[in-house]
DNA sequence: GCAGAAATAGGACAATTGTCCTAGTGACTG
DNA sequence: CAGTCACTAGGACAATTGTCCTATTTCTGC
């Protein structure tokens, strides 16, 4: 009757509170409230709070995955995906106003946390890292699409930090159309001879 | 024969651990070790918790509004003051490579707990933009000074959050000299009639 | 319907948390 | 010298933490 398995739902609840509350004050009562589970029951799913970190970081990798699969079958020109994802920021405003970007808040805590899974955190930036980079490729930037594609990576992390703190909706909707302009203002690749 | 008080030593010490190991990782029992006071000793000088980082706060209010009225009275130009405050990526590259951005580290660590202190942290970020814009505008920048100071802001936090993630030094250096381009191709003031 | 496996509840466990109390020290003031 | 005050040590306190154990229930394959 349940659709999905217990263990699934462990690491959906915990992805959501990891993301909104972070995951070292995210406790296990606080997952089990979600769930509806014993407590102490844990155990027989997960042996240490750390392994429900690494599931919730495997099942994020997973679905960043399928979403770059889907983005890459979808608008017109790798230009329009990397515009699309320039509006996630817009998309996503709401909880990125009131949680920060869920890839570099995980990263930047563990990072303090001294925490040895912070590597396979880095590595969701990684595949948006990848994926950006393919589209400027395909845009004809060779060999400057990964310094692009970390350039915007990053220009999206830094607005999205100010975003938390600020909540200026008017900031937000500058730094989208100064994004989309550098888009357009990127260099043609060189024409054929 | 102690040259700063007891009660600015754990500020000192709780500044410094907050900023390392994060606000809510941070114990008393951490504190206490480095200043060697006893663990139940505290409330003689902070009631509560959130006491210690108010008072952090403000230390980091009133240090950085010190460190910015220092650089108002250096470097020839506002243009040579805003490259300083770019390069500080790189002074600081060690430390921002494993523990972040102290303002933006914080502001989003007390974003997700919820706590009544953001806005407080906030204002952190509000000293560097009032400072930013201020010589944005003796550069002749006008009604875009505060915007211009907000997107120097968000450009240095993102760049921080990917140092952070990655720790390549080669990124840096991009980000830093396409900052100083940023900066240099700034339009200059409109001429004299 | 039954044996075995999977899942669960409930709680024990030591450690740690923030908070708070009391007793006592030492220095300065009258 | 008596008295006040800032400061400190040590620990009590209930609550919460992650971890782990042991019954008991629920499900599955035969």
């Amino acid at each position: 009757m349940t659709r999905v398995s217990k263990r699934d739902q462990i690491v959906e609840a915990a992805d959501d509170l990891f993301y909104r509350q972070g995951f070292d004050h995210t406790s296990f009562a606080d997952i089990a409230g979600v769930v509806r589970i014993s407590r102490g029951n844990f155990y027989h799913h997960f042996k240490t709070k750390d392994d429900i970190l690494d599931a919730v970081i495997a099942a994020r990798l997973a679905n960043t995955r399928a979403m770059l699969a889907d983005w890459q079958v979808q608008g017109d020109s790798p230009a329009a995906r990397v515009g699309a994802f320039i509006d996630i920021l817009l998309t996503n405003r709401d909880k990125i106003e009131r949680h920060g970007c869920p890839v570099g808040t995980l990263a930047t805590e563990l990072a303090k946390l001294n925490h040895g899974a912070q590597a396979d955190a880095a590595a969701i930036f990684t595949l948006f890292r990848t994926w950006l980079r393919r589209q400027f490729d395909q845009m004809g930037q060779g060999a400057r699409a990964d310094d692009l594609a970390l350039h915007l990576l990053a220009r999206s992390q830094g607005i999205a930090t100010l975003m938390t703190a600020y909540r200026d909706p008017d900031f937000l909707c500058r730094e989208r159309d100064a994004l989309h302009d550098w888009l357009d203002g990127l260099a043609p690749p060189p024409p054929h001879h």
